[in-house]
RNA sequence: GCCCCCGUAGCUCAGGGGAUAGAGCAUCGGUUUCCUAAACCGAGGGUCGCAGGUUCGAAUCCUGCCGGGGGCACCA
C-alpha cells in the first residue's frame, strides 16, 4: 500500500467543503460555526455593527455587513466597508449617498474615529487609539490573549500523517504530519474537541516485503541489538532486489515482488507464521516512527491502522450490497457513481479488499465511536478523486450527518519540479532531513557568534546543552515553518537553502524577534508577571506603537480565518506582519530608555504581549521558542 | 479520451470581486557610542499565460485557446 501522503506530483484542489454560505462572491463569512464573535475580534465587531446599521435599511443586512476588509493602504484607515457600491444598485441610489446613510446609522462612536467616505463609496474606519489601548490592556490580562473560546465546540476527528510502517518515514510524510498537527493545535485552542487518529498503513504489501526479507536475509544478532534498524535494512534490501528485477521485464512476473505479494496474501489469510511475525514486527516499527513524532512534537490520541479494520471489511461489503449501494461486476464488488465515471472497487475479484473498503469501515467506526461533527483528512491532493468517491459512498451509506473534508495539499517537488528524490532516486528520509536542518542551525549559530565577536558585541555564551537545544528548536522550526507558511494547496518546491534560511518570513526570524524581546526583560530585570496580572493601559502615540497594537489585536480574526479554511499559512502571514511591526517599533521606540517610566511600562506591555502572541502563534504551528540564541 | 488543478517580479510564493497588484530571496545603495546586526532603512524590477465576456469595478468570476502537472476498476 502506498502511504496516503507519499511524495508526489502536484496540484491543488479547491475547497471541497463549504463551511459557510457565501451570499455574495468573495464576502467573508460573518461567523464560523461555533466560534463566538466576541472579544478582540476587530473584524467581527465592525461586521456586526455594520449589519446592525443596515438592518431595516436593506434586505439581507448580514450579507452586506460582512463586506468589511482590512485596508490595503493605511492612508485609508484600518478597515474598509465595501457595502455601499453593491447596495447602490439594490436601492437605486448613488453609492456615496448610500454610504452616508450607512455612516449615519453606525453606532461606533467610542470605537472608531468618524468614518470617512472615499472613492466610489468606500467607508473607511480608523480605530480610536484610546479604544485600542483598552482592548490591548484586556488582552494582556487574558491567558488567551483576547482570543475567544468557541461557544459551540465541535468534535472533529483529524486523520493525518498516516505513513506506511515497515519503512522509514520520508519527506513526503512531512506535510500531512505538520499540517495536521497544526490544525489540531489551532482547533483545540479555539475550544473544539479534537481527536487525532494516525491511520497507519500497517497491513499492506510493504509488510509482505518485510516478511520476505526476514525469511531470507535476517541477521539475528542485529535483530537483538537494534531491531528497528534491522527492519529498515531488510526493507531497503528487498526493495532493491525488486528494483533490480524490474529493468529487464516490466510486465513479466518479478519473482521477488511476486513472493512478497504471496507473503502479504498469506498474512491477510491468517497464516499463523506470518501473523506471528507481524505481531513481532509491529512494536519495532511503531517505535521507529514514534521516535520521529516525539522529535517533531506530534502526538496522536489514536493509532488505528488498516489492520485494525481488517475484521470489519467483509461486513462493510455485505452492508453495501444489501442496501444496493454496491453491485457485483466482473467478479468484483463495485460502487458506481456517474454514468461516465469509473466505479470504485470495494472487493477485488480475487476476494481482496481495497483501501476504499478500509476507509469506509473507518468512517463507520469513527462515527459510531466518537460521534464527530466532522472528519478531516489531511492527505495529498492527488487522492481527491478517491475522497470524492469515498464521501459520496459514505453519505449514501447513511453517514450524511458528519461533515467529511479532504484537507488536501500539494506535492513536494525537487528543484527540477519533479517529485523530490535523493541522488540515488529514493525518497529523502525524514530523519536525515531533520538532522541536516539541526546541523545547519548549529552552523548558523557559530557563524553568527563569530560575526558578533568580530563586531565587538556581547555574545550570549550558551552551554553545550542549551546550544543543542537552540539548534534543535531553530532547525526543526525552520523545516516546519517553510512548509506551513505556504498555501497548502500549492505544490511545495523543496529547497534546502530556502527551507533552512534564517532570513525573511521564517521561523528563525520569529524566534529571533521573541529572543530580542525577552532580552529586554532580562536586561532590565523587569518581571513579566505584573504585565499579565495588572497590565497598565498603554499609550499609543508613536505610529509604530499604534501599528503594533493594531496587529496584536488582529490575532483573533486571523485564527478564526485559519480555522475556517484549515490554512495554517494564514497564521504564518500574521506572525510575519507582527514581527515586522515589532521590528519597526523596536527600532523607533526605546523601551528602557523611554522618556518616562510610564512610557517604559507601556512599551514593556507591548513587548510582553508581542512575545506572548509570537510564542502562542508558533505553538499553534508546532514550533517552539528559545530564550536566547 | 474524460475529469481535476496550476500559470502573478530573475527565483520562491502571497493575494481568489474593491482604491496605485504585494512579500521574501537575489541585485544595488545605506545604517551599529543605542534594549541581541540571525536586525533595520532605501532603490530598481510585473502586459497577473493569451483572447473574449460579465460587472460601477476583474489578477480574482464565465467561455475559449496555449503551456505545465495530476487522476481515471482489480496498487494503496
Amino acid at each position: 500500500m502506498l502511504p496516503r501522503s507519499c511524495p508526489a506530483l502536484p496540484r491543488r484542489e479547491r475547497r471541497q467543503q463549504t463551511l459557510h454560505s457565501a451570499a455574495l462572491p468573495g464576502m467573508m463569512p460573518l461567523s464560523f460555526p461555533g466560534v463566538q464573535r466576541t472579544g478582540m475580534n476587530l473584524l467581527s465587531l465592525l461586521q456586526e455593527k455594520l449589519t446592525a446599521a443596515l438592518t431595516g435599511l436593506v434586505p439581507h443586512p448580514e450579507t452586506y455587513g460582512a463586506l468589511v476588509r482590512p485596508t490595503q493602504d493605511e492612508r485609508h484607515g484600518d478597515y474598509q466597508a465595501n457595502a455601499a457600491m453593491p447596495l447602490a444598485k439594490v436601492l437605486g441610489q448613488k453609492p456615496l449617498d448610500v454610504a452616508r446613510r450607512i455612516v449615519e446609522r453606525l453606532a461606533l462612536d467610542d470605537v472608531v474615529e468618524p468614518p470617512a467616505i472615499a472613492g466610489p463609496g468606500f467607508i473607511n474606519f480608523r480605530f480610536r487609539s484610546d479604544w485600542l489601548a483598552r482592548q490591548l490592556q484586556a488582552a494582556a490580562a487574558d491567558d488567551r490573549l483576547g482570543v475567544s473560546s468557541t461557544a459551540r465546540p465541535r468534535t472533529v476527528v483529524i486523520d493525518f500523517s498516516s505513513p506506511n510502517v515497515a519503512k522509514p518515514m520520508h519527506v513526503g510524510h512531512l506535510r500531512s504530519t505538520i499540517i495536521g498537527d497544526s490544525l489540531t493545535r489551532l482547533l483545540r485552542f479555539l475550544g473544539h474537541r479534537v481527536i487525532t487518529d494516525n491511520h497507519l498503513g500497517d497491513w499492506g504489501t510493504q509488510f509482505g516485503m518485510l516478511l520476505y526479507g526476514y525469511k531470507h536475509y535476517r541477521n539475528e544478532e542485529a535483530l537483538r541489538t537494534d531491531p528497528v534498524r534491522e527492519m529498515a535494512r531488510l526493507y531497503v534490501k528487498v526493495r532493491q532486489e525488486i528494483a533490480a528485477g524490474e529493468d529487464e521485464a516490466e510486465e513479466a512476473a518479478n519473482p521477488v515482488a511476486e513472493a512478497c505479494r504471496q507473503e502479504t496474501a498469506k498474512l491477510h489469510a491468517g497464516d499463523e507464521e506470518n501473523v506471528r511475525l507481524w505481531r513481532l514486527f509491529m512494536p519495532w516499527c511503531l517505535a521507529d516512527i514514534e521516535r520521529i513524532y516525539r522529535r517533531l512534537d506530534v502526538r496522536f490520541d489514536h493509532t488505528l491502522g488498516e489492520s485494525f479494520y481488517h475484521p470489519m471489511l467483509a461486513d462493510v461489503v455485505q452492508s453495501l450490497l444489501d442496501r444496493g449501494i454496491a453491485q457485483k461486476s466482473e467478479g468484483a464488488v463495485v460502487v458506481w457513481f456517474g454514468a461516465n465515471e469509473p466505479p470504485a472497487l470495494i472487493r477485488k475479484k480475487d476476494g481482496a479488499f481495497t483501501y476504499m473498503t478500509t476507509d469506509l469501515a473507518t468512517i463507520r467506526y469513527r462515527v459510531e465511536t466518537w460521534k464527530p461533527d466532522a472528519i478531516l483528512y489531511v492527505v495529498d491532493f492527488r487522492q481527491s478523486l478517491h475522497f470524492k468517491n469515498l464521501f459520496d459512498t459514505a453519505r449514501r451509506w447513511g453517514y450524511d450527518q458528519v461533515e467529511l473534508v479532504h484537507v488536501s495539499f500539494g506535492s513536494v517537488l525537487g528543484p527540477d519540479r519533479r517529485p523530490i528524490k535523493t541522488r540515488e532516486g529514493g525518497a529523502i528520509e525524514l530523519e536525515q532531513l531533520l538532522d541536516e536542518a539541526v546541523a545547519r542551525a548549529e552552523q548558523q549559530y557559530e557563524r553568527t557568534r563569530e560575526e558578533r565577536l568580530a563586531r565587538g558585541e556581547e555574545v550570549p555564551e550558551l552551554g553545550a546543552d542549551e546550544r543543542r537545544q537552540v539548534a534543535e528548536t531553530v532547525g526543526l522550526g525552520a523545516v516546519k515553518y517553510a512548509d506551513l507558511s505556504q498555501n497548502r494547496e500549492s505544490d511545495y518546491v523543496f529547497n534546502w537553502d530556502k527551507m533552512l534560511a534564517m532570513d525573511g518570513n521564517t521561523a528563525t526570524y520569529m524566534q529571533y524577534a521573541y529572543v530580542r524581546n525577552r532580552g529586554i526583560f532580562r536586561k532590565s530585570g523587569a518581571a513579566v508577571e505584573p504585565f499579565r496580572t495588572e497590565p497598565p493601559e498603554p499609550t499609543l502615540t508613536h505610529p509604530a506603537e499604534r501599528a503594533l497594537a493594531l496587529q496584536l489585536l488582529r490575532f483573533s480574526e486571523t485564527l478564526q480565518a485559519a480555522a475556517i479554511e484549515y490554512r495554517p499559512h494564514l497564521i504564518c502571514g500574521y506572525l510575519w506582519e507582527l514581527a515586522k511591526s515589532y521590528s519597526v517599533f523596536f527600532q523607533n521606540c526605546p523601551v528602557l530608555r523611554a522618556e518616562t517610566s510610564v512610557l517604559t511600562r507601556s512599551r514593556l506591555l507591548l513587548c510582553d504581549l508581542t512575545a506572548r502572541t509570537i510564542q502562542r502563534g508558533l505553538d499553534l504551528l508546532g514550533i517552539r521558542t528559545v530564550e536566547r540564541m
